[in-house]
DNA sequence: GCCGTTTTCGGCCCGACTGTTTTCAGTCG
């Protein structure tokens, strides 16, 4: 079994538990196996297949999970587990995600009301019964019914880090069907939205059908939806993402590209510019109207050239005006050079400085600044003023030509209530970059939000402001406050805003992107990582920068890290 | 449950808000 799917039942156990009201720091213990297994870098199997190494070896598993483990690994699940999926139901587990509802409610509701679905959960709000039951009002049942909503709303969309891991392992397997010339993933994944319902695979080659054949065979597959000569369709994983794979000729290779990349509008408009040139554009190619004969087809780029355009690259085919404006030659992954939030152990961080440093200097990143909690950020143990100095002082003696990158020193600094800064002038003045990030408080009037931004923007040390909108994809929805006006008071006062690309904020996204370059705005992009292994998304950021049209020069860490430091001069 | 040791038990677990209380449990970040 891959870890994964072993941290996924370690943490979901770990939810029944909470339900179960079983002690606190066993669940924590279950919980923090689940993470370490989820992001270590082998799989546990082959831990366990070799003689001289023990499960118990890595921190985080001891005798009680090692034993666990053993026994996923040979039935598939373990008797903790099957024991409270008897007592309560699978949907107790999805009720967790609905904001407001915790394990005490839960199981309050399953006890005393012999809640099992949505649906019933849904219909006892409605029939007022909730506020029959000890310690929930009519409060709770309208806070439920606004939790079941957003809740539904961002069922069946997926990440697009999860869609991009499940595209290379599909791309890779079909390629390597005897025959297959070409797999290519198109849809809203290839034009980088932050979350998809489904992957598209496009397949060519003599070995194309052949490639349907080993699809719906994939050990990953769940259930076949649909398998004919030309496409085959089928839920994959415990997760259920629908992958659709399709055999083509390769004489239309580009023009199905193009076809199922979409958007769909971005595709109306394509079509509509083809028609009034005397052509038409379907998935099966370019055609001249008069005499049917084929234009274009093999490639995208003779599609889009063939209609007077240059190439528009996927992350730009949303219909925001591309097909009329010159494309910009948009940032890349290798134009960065620094990333410049991240945590350690100091705070939520899951790793020390220096395997930090280690692994953005094999990322070839030139510097990095590691930007941990301020102190109003208890539970991730945030700095307050002193551990702030400290930290600043050991930052400055460390040998950055040792480390081979260079190393500032930063902090996540909360922006409180009214704007001010969780931390005094003289810390923020002891740090090389200060990122200014709203963590509390996310419920204010647009009014009060607005002013709390501009408060903070008139603080001096203050770079850049981080996850702008604090948007949790499928999970929260961004602050509400006037951002044209909070943009426009940070181009003025020479703070950045950051492009954070964690795959579950994609903050700031690509409308807003483009709002705020009209304002005059830089940006930031930065990872937040809390694991070496967060660094790599850093690609998604750039997806996500390229979507607003971002180019090089709008990117302050493209810079040498000596113009990198001068830019902040005022 | 895991971990660490001035080792084999005791510590791990903050702070604020909300809605329901009438002094606090539940939830969230």
């Amino acid at each position: 079994m891959e870890n994964i799917e072993i941290a996924k039942l370690l943490s979901e156990t770990a939810d029944l538990m909470e339900i179960a009201a079983e002690d606190g720091f066993r669940i924590r213990s279950y919980r923090n196996a689940a993470a370490v297994i989820e992001g270590y870098g082998e799989r546990l199997a082959s831990v366990r297949a070799d003689p001289a190494r023990k499960l118990t070896d890595i921190p985080g598993i001891g005798k009680g999970i090692a034993g666990v483990i053993d026994e996923i690994e040979t039935r598939g699940s373990f008797d903790r587990r099957d024991e409270l999926l008897e007592r309560y139901p699978p949907t107790a587990l999805e009720m967790l995600h609905i904001q407001g509802l915790g394990p005490k409610t839960i199981a309050l509701l399953i006890e005393e009301l012999r809640i099992t679905t949505l649906d019933d959960l849904e219909r006892a709000c409605k029939e007022q019964r909730i506020r029959g039951l000890r310690r929930l009002g009519a409060k709770h049942e309208e806070k439920i019914l606004r939790g079941i909503e957003q809740y539904r709303k961002s069922a069946g969309r997926y990440l697009l880090n999860f869609a991009d891991a499940m595209a290379a392992e599909l791309t890779a397997y079909l390629a390597a069907t005897p025959g297959v010339e070409k797999v290519t993933p198109a849809g809203s994944y290839r034009r980088g939205k932050e979350t998809v319902g489904d992957l598209d695979l496009l397949v060519t080659g003599p070995g194309a059908q052949a490639a349907l054949d080993r699809f719906v065979a994939h050990p990953k597959v769940s259930e076949v939806l649909g398998h004919g000569e030309n496409k085959a369709s089928a839920r994959v994983g415990v997760e259920g993402l629908q992958v659709d794979v399709r055999a083509l000729p390769a004489e239309s290779f580009g023009a199905a590209m193009q076809y199922f990349t979409g958007s769909k509008e971005h595709n109306v408009a394509l079509r509509q510019r083809a028609l009034k040139q005397g052509y038409s554009l379907n998935e099966y190619g370019l055609f001249r109207l008069d005499d049917e004969s084929r234009v274009a087809g093999e490639t995208e780029e003779g599609i889009y050239a063939a209609l007077g355009l240059p190439f528009i690259p996927p992350e730009m085919r949303e219909n925001q005006g591309e097909l009329d404006a010159p494309v910009p030659a948009l940032l890349e992954l290798a134009d960065i050079r620094g990333d410049i939030h991240m945590h350690t152990r100091e705070s939520d961080g899951r790793a020390t400085l220096d395997e930090m440093a280690a692994a953005a200097r094999a990322l070839g990143r030139e510097y990095i600044a590691i930007t941990d909690h301020s102190k109003a950020l208890a539970m991730a143990n945030g700095l307050d003023e002193k551990r702030v100095l400290d930290f600043a002082a050991r930052v400055r003696a460390l040998d950055h030509e040792a480390l081979g990158i260079r190393v500032l020193s930063g902090i996540e600094c909360d922006i409180l209530k009214d704007g001010r800064m969780d931390l005094d002038d003289e810390a923020l003045a002891s740090l090389d970059f200060v990122v200014a990030s709203v963590h509390s408080y996310m419920n204010l009037s647009r009014e009060e939000m607005t002013d709390r931004y501009l408060a903070c923007l008139e603080n001096p040390y203050v770079k850049t402001i981080g996850h702008p909108t604090g948007r949790v994809l499928l999970h929260r929805d961004a602050f509400v406050y006037d951002f044209e006006t909070v943009a426009a008071a940070a181009a003025k006062r020479g703070v950045a805003m950051e492009l954070n690309a964690s795959p579950e904020r994609l903050d700031l996204h690509a409308t807003l992107l483009r709002i705020a370059k009209s304002k005059g705005v830089r940006f930031t992009i930065s990872t937040d990582a809390h694991h070496p292994r967060h660094l790599e998304n850093m690609k998604y950021g750039v997806k996500m920068a390229r979507r607003g049209w971002l180019t090089k020069a709008d990117v302050l860490n493209t810079l040498p890290y000596e113009e990198f430091i001068s830019s902040w001069a005022k």
